[in-house]
DNA sequence: CGTGTTTGACCTGCGC
DNA sequence: GCGCAGGTCAAACACG
């Protein structure tokens, strides 16, 4: 029998030039609007912000209220409940990608040593409404130990703890958003004291079926503190650079894009069955 | 057989 | 002190 042999390389150096041409203009175009759409959503961010600023002094303002008036620490999940309804005024996706201390939460305030606080940091993480997994891959190896269904919540917390290396104490808690039931709110609690080889989600746009929102498009100004490497692109500012910065990245986009592809276990996996069936074809074909 | 998940029981802290 | 809620444990189970 004849062997097949079907080139599955992209040869992308033969695309004519005036494909490129326009293909650029396609770019900038997309470019131009992604410009405006940013704009738009920068806005929206700051007023969303003020809100925020706003509604965090009249907390605390409530708080000192009330410490003078009992002169005892406010009922914290009191307190915990009014900022979950503070995040529900859309504010959620913006400030809890932001690593915080526990005091900061009030959940565990009963220890004064703040040099001891693990770090707790959240990230919310779009998925599919009809994943009901609460699995988020991070990059790191997590043991799950147990489930709840807490009060606030109708979807089950579940609990995870790092079993990349016995000696990292590092936590995490995965439950569902209750506004938003295709968004999974991710809890770390803890530093990982190893290295992690195959970060997915923090550093990089790579699985489009489940997107960090700290991943969105914003301007790095608008990002309050955070310690976590968050990438930001801040497209505002691309309509000011010059054809030789906007061609470099376009490039860089065309990279990021193709990464992105490739990393998607979905595209890939439609890429590898659009390949073989190309192979089957051709194998039918000849004979 | 080893590893990871499930899930009911148990522990602990907080509010009343 | 009691009840509630969140967090953890560990035996049973599933799977490769």
């Amino acid at each position: 029998m004849e062997q097949s042999c079907v080139d599955t390389s992209l040869n992308l150096n033969v695309i004519p030039s005036q494909h490129i041409d326009l293909a650029a203009e396609v770019l900038v175009e997309e470019l131009q609007r992604l410009s405006s759409e940013n704009k738009r959503l920068t806005e929206t961010l700051n007023k969303v912000c003020e809100n925020y600023d706003a509604l965090q002094k009249h907390l605390n303002q409530l708080k000192d209220a009330d410490f003078e008036k009992e002169g005892t620490p406010l009922h914290k999940r009191k307190v915990e409940s009014e900022i979950n309804s503070m995040n529900m005024f859309g504010i959620s996706s913006f400030t809890e990608c932001s690593t915080i201390t526990e005091e900061e939460t009030f959940k565990r305030p009963r220890n004064n040593n703040n040099n001891n606080l693990p770090k707790v940091s959240k990230v919310l993480v779009r998925t599919e409404a009809s994943d009901t997994s609460l699995y988020v891959r991070d990059g790191y190896q997590w043991r799950k130990y147990g489930q709840k269904v807490t009060r606030d919540n109708p979807s089950p917390r579940a609990y995870f703890k790092c079993s990349y290396a016995p000696s990292c104490q590092v936590k995490k808690k995965v439950q569902k958003s209750l506004e938003d039931q295709t968004i999974l709110v991710v809890t770390y609690e803890g530093e990982h004291n190893h290295g992690n080889d195959q970060a997915e989600i923090s550093l990089s746009l790579t699985s489009l079926s489940e997107t960090p929102i700290g991943l969105v498009p914003i301007s790095s100004a608008m990002v309050k503190s955070t310690t976590n490497p968050t990438l930001t692109l801040d497209l505002v500012q691309s309509t000011i650079i010059d054809n030789a910065q906007k061609s470099s990245i376009q490039k860089l986009l065309i990279q990021q894009m193709a990464t992105s592809l490739t990393r998607d276990p979905n595209f890939t996996a439609a890429l590898a069955s659009a390949i073989s069936g190309r192979i089957l074809d051709h194998t039918n074909y000849m004979e």
